[in-house]
DNA sequence: TAAGTTATTAAACACTGTTCAATTGTAGAT
DNA sequence: ATCTACAATTGAACAGTGTTTAATAACTTA
């Protein structure tokens, strides 16, 4: 067999894709093959490998196009100004967002066999882009040091990736009667509060 | 071949983890198989089938082994009753340990491939012991509500680990400059802060 | 000493990710 | 229209995986 022309290079990125994601959220990661994928979408699973070096590198680009859309679920309301306000409202849609997605709440912060720093600058950017929300919705807390605005935002975010990491594999209701969302609000209302009381003490000094 | 009399079945159990724990943490996850494992303790790979029902449950027998080293390691120093004390020696113990276990920090509370709720008991109980150390060193901030004092040991936790995860994935290094036990020390310390603050609130309304 | 039990094994099964030579449709040049 | 060059696609193969199982032989008991 050979050639075809019944999609181009672009299109057969966004149907395996497509199919992979379909796999993943019906039957989860372990039924997540190339010849699974394959099938699916009517090619062989040579031609996969004339997209992506491996599975690891397309499961990242799937990741990527999760990354994208967890984007835009943040940016859909816009920040109001008040940090308190607006860090929950962006924790609600955080949760609300892999709810929807249940199958990535653990993978998509977790290690890709990559060795971490040999994640492609484009991924490491769509995490970036990510923690800005975040990062911006903090910054009246912070009139003087971004620095400090941006280690907050650092520590709320894996935190609260923590609470839906643990929220999805199950273990959280394995230990605790408190739902992720209660934990996700306690966690932001406590860490401002703190946040506060130190701008306050260190005004007063 | 036949029977042999080289172990008991609990010495080929201690074997066939000890052989497990070398593997993992020199050569990484992938490594680790069944073949392998058998080849190390120099048996074959069924006799493994003899001592667990699959290598899911073996894996999770050798993260129980690692819960009850945790558990020891952060029961090494007495509490001092000062809450945000206890709290920031237990996070820096927490993080040394995983500092020596790299390997397991991702994976010690992250799914088994068992569908969560069908953890066994005996593991269930090994985390709740873990957070009962976390629960005691809040106990004096939670004078009455030991409900309230869960919930805060719960959050703690599971930020705790959601920068101890991200931390070990790379993807901490990534994006933030701050290290793991800066970021654990913020963590703890205005979270506390913002709890004493509601604490002040209601005391005085 | 004989019989019964059971730990242990090699081999097999159905799968996996990945590679690659062979094939053949398509595009461009003549 | 034909020839050539290119490259997308494939099936088959390789080395590996987890797991099952019938056969075996050492140990235990009678």
């Amino acid at each position: 067999m050979a050639r075809r022309s019944d999609h181009t290079r672009e299109e057969l990125y966004e149907l395996a894709l497509d199919a992979a994601a379909s796999i993943i959220s019906k039957e989860g990661y372990s039924a997540l093959t190339a010849r699974r994928i394959a099938t699916d979408i009517g090619y062989s699973p040579g031609t996969l490998y004339n997209l992506f070096a491996n599975l690891d590198e397309m499961v990242l680009h799937l990741k990527g196009r999760f990354l994208d859309a967890l984007f835009i679920a943040l940016s859909n309301k816009p920040l109001t100004g008040k940090p308190k306000e607006d860090v929950l409202a962006l924790f609600d849609e955080y949760l609300a967002f892999f709810r929807l997605h249940p199958e990535f709440r653990t993978h998509l912060f977790e290690p890709s066999a990559l060795p971490a720093g040999d994640l492609p600058g484009w991924y490491r950017q769509k995490i970036i882009t990510l923690l800005t929300i975040l990062e911006t919705a903090l910054a009246p807390l912070f009139p003087k040091s971004t620095t400090e605005r941006a280690k907050a935002s650092h520590v709320l975010w894996a935190a609260l990736h923590g609470i839906s990491s643990l929220d999805a594999s199950g273990q959280l209701q394995l230990v605790s009667k408190t739902n992720a969302r209660n934990m996700a609000k306690s966690l932001a209302t406590n860490f401002l509060a703190g946040l506060a009381a130190d701008a306050n003490a260190k005004g007063k000094s």
